[in-house]
DNA sequence: CGTGAAACCGTCGCCCC
DNA sequence: GGGGCGACGGTTTCACG
């Protein structure tokens, strides 16, 4: 599994599903200027080598009564890898925490929150987050607005790099 | 487009939507307990009412050959209305970016930034975005490893907090 | 919200290059 | 190896009760 043993069609297959993932495979195949049948083979090879992950459809977090999303920037006492998986998992279990990043520099991880009030997040941070073992410091912000949120992979940055060295 | 207009079957649709935005349409109205009709008439009106942004395909960003996945914590020196739209909208144009967050507190925008490789991010940090009016600082830190990351809200703490104060 | 019908789509086998 | 053609069964999406 390794990089580009995609050519052109699968790219295009891949961006178009990327900005519409619930396109039918015979719009899809006309995208990308094949018939249906192949062009669902490649689907799901690529799914199952792992290049497509999943569909989500993508909802209004706030619509949803979500109000509340905090970027925590949390440092921990011990980096053994024990310590940096244990976290981990605790992430995976906390289900306010929509991501969970290990960074370098002086803060350990970056975690995107959410949550449906500020109540509610205060208290995951105080009992839950801050009460974790090993956790040394936290630092919050509070997302006023998000201006930008596009998921994935820019293809046009990906195509260009691949015209200039083939 | 206010809040909770939606009843249960809708949250479960969107629930549904969210873990799997390819599912057909008979088997979400099959999962919901409705039959399909129905089901997608309220998927169309959940969609116009903006509950649903969008479906998306999943893929492996690195897997695409984009190794690095930086944020950068940016602070600005003038916080006026138009000097952040503006540093906004310049965000919008700058395909490695792929979440903008205006944030409270020191920072001002915290940015998600792929990039198929080290140099070619430096490239974007130098000549782009420290290049960019009104850019007083940016941090970056690099992400190690994801250890979590799933989309949207999780559908359990809604319904938790709906059977609480019904 | 459910039923039925028509059009469309996903999917397979086969043939072709 | 991958792409196209044709056909079957399931799905989407109407109009109507």
């Amino acid at each position: 599994m390794p990089g580009q043993k995609l050519d052109a069609i699968d790219r295009k297959i891949l961006a178009e599903l990327q900005r519409d993932g619930r396109m039918t495979n015979v719009e899809l195949a006309k995208r990308v200027g094949i018939s249906a049948p192949p062009c669902l083979r490649r689907v799901r090879t690529l799914e199952e080598a792992g290049y497509i992950r999943g569909y989500h459809a993508q909802v209004d977090v706030r619509a949803l009564g979500f109000e509340v999303q905090v970027f925590a920037m949390v440092g921990l006492h011990s980096q053994a890898q024990a310590d940096l998986l244990e976290f981990q998992e605790r992430c995976d279990n906390w289900p306010l925490v929509r991501e969970c990043h290990m960074l370098n520099g002086e803060v350990d991880f970056i975690l995107k929150c959410v949550a449906p009030d500020l109540s509610s997040f205060q208290n995951f941070l105080t009992s839950d987050l801050l009460g974790a073992p090993n956790v040394e410091s936290v630092k919050t912000s509070l997302v006023i607005r998000t201006s930008k949120e596009v998921p994935g992979i820019p293809f046009e940055v990906m195509e260009d790099r691949l015209s200039k060295t083939p």
